[in-house]
DNA sequence: GTCCTTGTTGTAAGCTCTTACAATAAGGAA
DNA sequence: TTCCTTATTGTAAGAGCTTACAACAAGGAC
């Protein structure tokens, strides 16, 4: 009977591959109603599946939401540091530096609808300790990649600064406009975090490349 | 009979002042548990009364939360602003600007508990339009004070600078700090505060008086 | 003391969300 | 084709939260 296969009533997803879709879908969610859109229904709508598949895949909420902030923080953060270790990268240290910066403040990357997922994630690290732990522990190591590229640049133009303070505060500066775009959207657009985070770190090292 | 009277099993209060216990025990809830914590039977718990109590005060979650705001905004920023613009206060507009400068990063006011509420705020403020209203004209209008004041001082010493633009980056780089501070309380101290937003400011208008 | 206003309590209806689980069917293997 | 694994659905129990409301009582007025 050829023709009872008229057409399936759901597709069947690889669960890795599915697993990574109810993820995205949960950003989604988070980026557009920040934690109060955090409902397992919603986001099982929203990955057009239904409700019954999420408790499949993820005992509770809260692997969920640790599931989101890793996809969310671990593959950027990462993704920077790996580029901040490639020591093999072309260019001196100070333009490896700048493209760090670069990426750092990429448009794509600071939107608004980023920043709710952040800000709901944010303000479940502060009180949820399984978060909060994985955070530190990321951001540290993400700092640390960062000073020491800071500290090759300033030795190299023999200025004595202190590579860690400069690097927690640029990234605070760039952290502190972000959420101001995100409360106001008139009140900081690409080119104020440009010309904010290179006069920073040019206060520190001396000029900077600063392309466009 | 006088005997009746031992002991009355609840306390009246004037309308305000219970208005206000309310607000207040709902911060101290936001700060013990961010928005997770924003109930409304444990916020009457958090002040002692009954959970009637609450929807007699407020008609909905919405309207608490939006006095909260005001409470912890308002009250705040409002007397930032005050200070500010006391023309009459004493000292010359360097003084004066340090002495902000002074309260803004007070530790009292940077403690992490008061970040958690911050976080709350700011998640909701991203996400429900009355309260990104609210925030935008206050927000705004406390900058601007800011700006004026630094645009004073910077005219004072004859350097050509923009004081929108600091005011906006040096409170950036403050709430940035801030945020790390309440995600990793080793991250960040008072010191840290003090220095940086000093070093920032010190660049674009020279020396300022620099106390402790 | 008596009355009256209204701040306060206690309770429950109604709704939403989470979690669990049994039934179903897609799709590959043989 | 037939069988088998398991991804997927649908549903419902159960908990928690908001909102509404009728009854109660504190405390001032007289």
């Amino acid at each position: 009977m050829q023709s009872r296969r008229k057409s399936p009533r759901f597709r069947r997803e690889a669960p890795e591959k599915r697993r990574a879709d109810l993820v995205q879908a949960a950003i989604r969610c988070l980026s557009a109603g920040g934690m109060a859109a955090f409902k397992m229904e919603r986001i099982a709508a929203e990955a057009g599946v239904s409700l019954g598949l999420m408790s499949h895949y993820f005992t509770d909420k809260n692997e969920l939401l640790t599931e989101v902030y890793q996809a969310a923080l671990y593959a950027d953060v990462n993704r920077k540091i790996a580029d901040l270790d490639d020591k093999a990268a072309a260019g001196s240290p100070a333009e490896r530096l700048c493209r760090i910066l670069d990426a750092i403040i990429d448009p794509e990357y600071l939107k608004p609808a980023n920043l709710t997922v952040w800000l709901a994630l944010w303000g479940e690290i502060v009180v949820n300790p399984d978060l909060r732990r994985a955070h530190r522990t990321l951001y540290r190591s993400y700092l640390k990649s960062l000073a020491k590229l800071i500290g090759t640049v300033a030795e190299g133009r023999r200025r004595k600064v202190n590579p860690v303070e400069i690097a927690r505060n640029l990234q605070a500066l760039i952290d502190g406009l972000f959420l101001e775009r995100a409360l106001d959207r008139q009140a900081v657009d690409h080119a104020d975090f440009r010309h904010a985070s290179y006069e920073f770190l040019e206060l520190h090292l001396g000029p900077l490349a600063s392309p466009a």
